[in-house]
DNA sequence: AGATTCTGATAAAATTTTTCTATGGATATT
DNA sequence: AATATCCATAGAAAAATTTTATCAGAATCT
């Protein structure tokens, strides 16, 4: 059954006449009896009485006739639905990011993004880029933020935001410019094995060709906050992110340590599966997030 | 729309794949594929992200399949309660029928059917032949008793029972057979102007040749019960229907004088419009007057 | 009564939509 | 790497919708 011949039979039974309802919905009236016949085949019983000059609904067509107009106004409903989920955001949105950006960036711009849609929720799952990506590619997620590009050919990656790995040092260690090898001078706050903070602070001290089991390791901790405070504590130096020590720096509580001549610069990524449709929801976000890009 | 393009979706939705929609819908998976690239254009919308291997549906595909349920359930319902309507009378009978059909004829049928039906409730419109058959034409009512066919090309008469007017009078008179003139002899009681029964009376007293100006009138009265008094208090005689007087007749508070050689019978007639449908509450009762037709 | 003007029904042609076959490219599985 | 399975696309075939043209019956108006 089409919806089509239910909108003819209701400018029918309206215009209680063939013709009219023809003109109505500009189709010639051999068509609307077509669609009638259709109806009164497919319903198996009579809808209109003809009786020459005019026609007479039987109590069939008024049953139809209720049921046909709800029918249509439920459709009518239902798109409205559709296209409003595209103007008018709200829902739930869940994201995954890897840790520097899910702790130290994303919950200042999820603040302001709540300002402009407070209707929306959001929720972050803070885990490593690997999980990250891995979530993404299987469905669970639709959106995260990742420091490493990984399985380029099903997500794509948009740059976001810049970071900088720095020597945290307390703020007895007067040096505040290095050589690499200087690093293995100091005792070494490390993270926990198998973290991704660990790994990326490997990759980069392999990167400055320095031998890693030559560190002089003190303290192996599991979470950025536990380094931070060992190094208040004058423990030792460590390698973390520019971004996690934001407060720290401003209350002069540790200092940065450079090294000469070379910068631990990576790159975060906002990562969507190629392939995947995102909800309005997700798109202003993304968007939100392409506008603020940078911008810390 | 198609309703058929919603049976795809919902199947595609819940199989989640085109091909197996396609398998349990007899139909092709590039069928499959057309429809649901129309709906999507229709609604302006992706349904399903297709990713390669697997698809997965979106967000407006969640929305589309409740309501898609429901408009689909609310059909079947619809069917159903068209298909019902066949099966299963109730309802109102709304029917018109002259006084002797109405009064002495119809009350004791309808008491039988409602026996069988009770949920159909029952009006019958009392008025003359004329009145009855004027308003099945206007469309008011759609079944009619009468004893006169009127407008023959639009209505359709079905004989339904035979009918005899007796010359009613008191016990007092002792003939029981008499010549025509000789009903000139006795008082009689008559209805008033322009009913129908005045009509019918004077139509078969002109029938016998006797002039009615001739008659001896001792009253005019306008109700059949009245007249029937008038005659158990020896008033005089009148032309009655035998159905009218069947319980008088019974108990013997009256008795008839038929005239040599001659019956004055008639037959009443269902009468329907020729070009309407008869919704099926209708059609039930009038099978059941059929088979009970010529019983009283 | 007869002409006119409504009404809807019908047949045949034109058009559009639906469906199928055949094929291709992509992904997942072994 | 080979195979199987998935969906998309193009073109042909089938089915449906819609139109034009015409008819017959009923109401209306001389």
């Amino acid at each position: 059954m089409d919806i089509h011949q239910l909108r003819v039979f209701i400018s029918v039974f309206k215009n209680k006449s063939f013709s009219k309802a023809a003109k109505e919905l500009f189709l010639t009236q051999p068509t609307i009896s077509e669609h009638i016949k259709t109806l009164e085949e497919e319903l198996n019983c009579i809808l209109f009485d003809r009786l020459g000059k005019i026609i007479i609904p039987t109590k069939e067509a008024e049953i139809l006739y209720q049921n046909a107009q709800e029918i249509i106004e439920k459709l009518e409903e239902l798109k409205d639905t559709l296209q409003k989920i595209k103007s008018k955001p709200s829902g739930n949105l869940h994201i995954a990011a890897s840790s520097i950006p899910g702790t130290y960036i994303l919950p200042k711009l999820i603040s302001s993004f709540k300002n402009i849609y407070p209707e929306i929720s959001i929720q972050i799952d803070i885990s490593d880029s690997n999980s990250v990506i891995e979530s993404i590619i299987s469905g669970e997620i639709l959106l995260g933020v990742v420091g490493t590009k990984l399985h380029k050919s099903k997500i794509e990656y948009l740059p976001f935001m810049d970071d900088e790995l720095v020597i945290v040092s307390p703020n007895s260690i007067e040096e505040s410019y290095i050589e690499p090898e200087e690093i293995l001078k100091y005792p070494f706050i490390t993270r926990e094995e198998g973290s991704g903070t660990r790994k990326e602070m490997e990759k980069w001290l392999r990167q400055m060709g320095l031998d890693i089991q030559k560190l002089n390791i003190v303290c192996t901790l599991s979470s950025t906050d536990a380094v931070k405070e060992a190094i208040k504590n004058g423990l030792g130096i460590s390698i973390l992110s520019i971004h996690s020590i934001r407060d720290e720096l401003e209350y002069k509580k540790i200092k940065i340590i450079r090294i000469k001549n070379y910068r631990m610069n990576r790159t975060f990524y906002i990562a969507t599966h190629t392939m995947r449709t995102l909800p309005y929801v997700y798109k202003i976000f993304y968007e939100f997030l392409k506008e603020k890009a940078f911008s810390l």
